[in-house]
DNA sequence: GCCTGTGAAGACATTCACAGCA
DNA sequence: TGCTGTGAATGTCTTCACAGGC
């Protein structure tokens, strides 16, 4: 996962729900590799496959948006392409940089999915003088003293941060003083950010405890060979001393 | 975000809600930047601030592991590291293996919040011969080729995906064949996978599609402008009840 | 008095199932 | 006939608010 919104009571953003929104990146993916392949339609269920998710769950997410689809036949792929792209914000151009250019941060610049979404690294910054200049993705590396121009020249309203964490937070404080309001953080560490602020989170090692929880859930399920059985063992009262029951059973 | 489970119908893993689990490395972070700091205790209050969820919510989420707190005190720090990473499975040895080791790859070859969470990378698996050798993060790239035999030789369960988005879904095919159950996947595409293993995926173009979404909504009560017209590709009319017009303006 | 633990209420999200239209 | 669009039902998550133990 990653994911996390800060603040933004909830939904509401227009009558799309959060929920859904989530998920039209992940259908726009789908789109656009059809729309390669000149396939013209797509029923709802070739959509959904295609994108991971159910077929009743994809109408209703397109339901939110409109009616874009025509019974008995299904979606137009290049007309709904168009139709996500524009609420997501991606018919206009995102000007973005990247702050902390370490091998994520290199990453990050290289990764071809920006430039094809509407988004353009405006600018690679990093602290280390030493790397100031260094081409990096053929575009240079600028320092940290140049970010508030940098920002303000180019219009950047969203900034990524891929420092470690324990710079994250002031990188955050100058990013949104020279009014950037919309933050993708991977440092592992929680920004805070006045009201009006976005932060989404990206952390490599949550998404990995998450499948080690599952990983560790499988390996004691041999022992009691599932079944609608003998449950609960209990509220759990565990308490006292680390002593008892050690993760593997089910308890 | 970054999320996505792959089937295992819903949810509920044990009675831990799979919302809270997702969480659980959040709250496991903040109590060990206190842990370090001495801390020995703390109130719901006070952690939930840390790991910015509200507080409600935070002891909701550990009633579900069980009664680890103390009315009128709070939680015991470092008894509350043990429970928690006990409950995540960290309290083992996981191998993991990383196939793709270009910018992204080498980025999670060298971070540091793996080994500390449990997590050891016990090899680096690449297809081009040419890096074979190669040291990257202070470890030797291997090749494609020895794939089944690393997992096999190391017990590996856990994969990480960061390869091109082409190479994907063969390189999960071959983990799972040679017994990887969970996959953490960075590619740009939807991976399927037999009943019995777990994918959870990593976006980084999907989190920043996101925020553009709401950034565009901030930006824009100006409604009525927009410059690019519907691409022609359809004469699609959009129907709709009320269908017309319908992103932009809020109704 | 203070802070946890938790029923109950409410908000949100997913799924079902079918009416309605091409 | 086939597939969308959507109310209604169901399920999940969050929040409230307060009982209960320290």
């Amino acid at each position: 996962m990653a994911t996390g919104r800060t603040h933004r009571p909830a939904t509401r953003s227009r009558g799309i729900p959060e929920a859904t929104v989530a998920r039209l990146p992940l259908y726009l993916r789908a789109l656009t590799a059809l729309s390669e392949r000149s396939v013209p339609t797509v029923s709802s269920e070739e959509l959904a496959a295609a994108a991971g998710v159910n077929s009743a769950k994809l109408r209703k997410d397109f339901s939110y948006l409109g009616s874009y689809g025509t019974r008995g036949v299904g979606y137009d792929v290049e007309y709904l392409v168009y139709q996500i792209s524009r609420e997501l914000g991606l018919t206009q151009d995102w000007p973005v940089v990247i702050v902390g250019i370490g091998n994520l941060g290199a990453a990050l610049a290289n990764y071809g999915g920006f430039a094809s979404r509407g988004f353009r690294v405006a600018a690679l910054i990093d602290a280390d003088p030493a790397m100031a200049g260094t081409p990096v993705a053929g575009m240079p590396v600028q320092h940290t003293d140049e970010l508030e121009k940098i920002i303000s020249d180019n219009g950047v309203s969203i900034g990524v941060i891929s420092t470690p964490a324990g710079a994250a937070q002031q990188v955050c404080e100058r990013l949104v003083a020279a009014g950037v309001t919309s933050i993708l953080n991977f440092a592992p560490t929680v920004l805070s950010v006045p009201e009006g602020v976005d932060v989404r989170k990206v952390d490599l090692s949550i998404e990995l405890q998450i499948l080690a929880f599952h990983e560790q859930r499988k390996a004691g399920e041999d022992a009691a060979h599932e079944g609608p059985v003998p449950p609960v063992s209990a509220k759990q009262q565990r308490k006292g001393p680390d002593g008892d029951v050690p993760a593997v059973m089910p308890a």
